[in-house]
DNA sequence: GTTTGTGCAAATTTTTTGCATTACA
DNA sequence: TGTAATGCAAAAAATTTGCACAAAC
């Protein structure tokens, strides 16, 4: 049997389509071809992504979804845990496919807004310790780190400035 | 002299109002009433707070100033490093007075919206390590916990649930 | 007296909601 | 066929912007 990391592109749509039939199912809600739809251009892509990028995206392939429809898909992904929900410093929701993938924080450059990705263990221990000590079920958390990115701290420009 | 932790209420108004004073003169910006009323109101302030929040507790205390200027001075008040912007998991963003205050970190109960602080010498040092290793000049962070809070978790709800 | 900053209202942006229609079960 | 989900458009929520007027300097 293939771990994770090993699945191509392929394995990890099907799979990811079943844990969504599952969760569907067991919830009892219907499983729409804009759901499935929705979930392959998330796992598709291996950016982050805002409702409306998605939105436009899809529209552009000529698969054209309501706003409103990925939003409440979204909602479900969240709660299957297939998408996670991240806000950098912005007052808009940017999310990412999760299945099988590490759990990471981000660094994110001031300037050009570009968003890295890093992974420390000690947020983990923080995170159940906190949990203990001030009598909290500790369920997620969210840790971004904000700054310069080396072409800004260089140049005092980058390149991808928006 | 006085440490910062031994200051009160009214030195502590004094000593924002010199740092806003410095910080308005060095950037060239004007003295204005509107400025310092904020400020004040901030202060007074020991919790979270939203702009709209802001805006009617200074209406209803007869102090009405626009929620433009608001948003102005915020900015003012955020790069003279008097407020620092929070998100806890919504768009909306959060603010709170900063000057002297301990850097610290949220917990924040999902279910209650109660948001409780910590502190974690852990943080600083994943921070600065990131930073080094990423090439980047990190200038700050956020780190939010997310979870349930000790009645939720025991009772399943909260007192405070919006 | 200049000009910056404020207030107001309108515009934008992001998300939510209501309701008629579609399509899953 | 019954009902949940979708699409659309309108509403709501948060923030930004434009412009006339007020008040710092």
């Amino acid at each position: 049997m293939k771990t994770d990391l090993e699945m191509n592109t392929t394995d990890t749509t099907k799979t990811v389509r079943r844990v969504l039939t599952d969760y569907l199912e067991k919830h009892g809600h219907r499983k729409t071809t804009e759901r499935y739809a929705i979930l392959d251009e998330i796992y598709g892509l291996n950016e982050h992504f805002d409702v409306d990028s998605l939105f436009l995206m899809m529209k552009q392939k000529g698969y054209s979804v309501s706003r409103a429809t990925i939003y409440n898909t979204i909602e479900i992904l969240l709660d299957a845990e297939l998408v996670t929900r991240h806000q950098f410093g912005k007052n808009l929701a940017r999310f990412e496919k999760s299945y099988s993938y590490k759990q990471h924080d981000h660094l994110i450059c001031q300037d050009c807004e570009n968003v890295f990705e890093f992974c420390d263990p000690r947020i983990q221990q923080i995170q159940s310790m906190m949990g203990d000590i001030l009598n909290f079920d500790v369920t997620h958390h969210s840790l971004n780190l904000f700054g310069k990115c080396r072409e800004l701290h260089e140049t005092g420009n980058c390149s991808r400035k928006k």
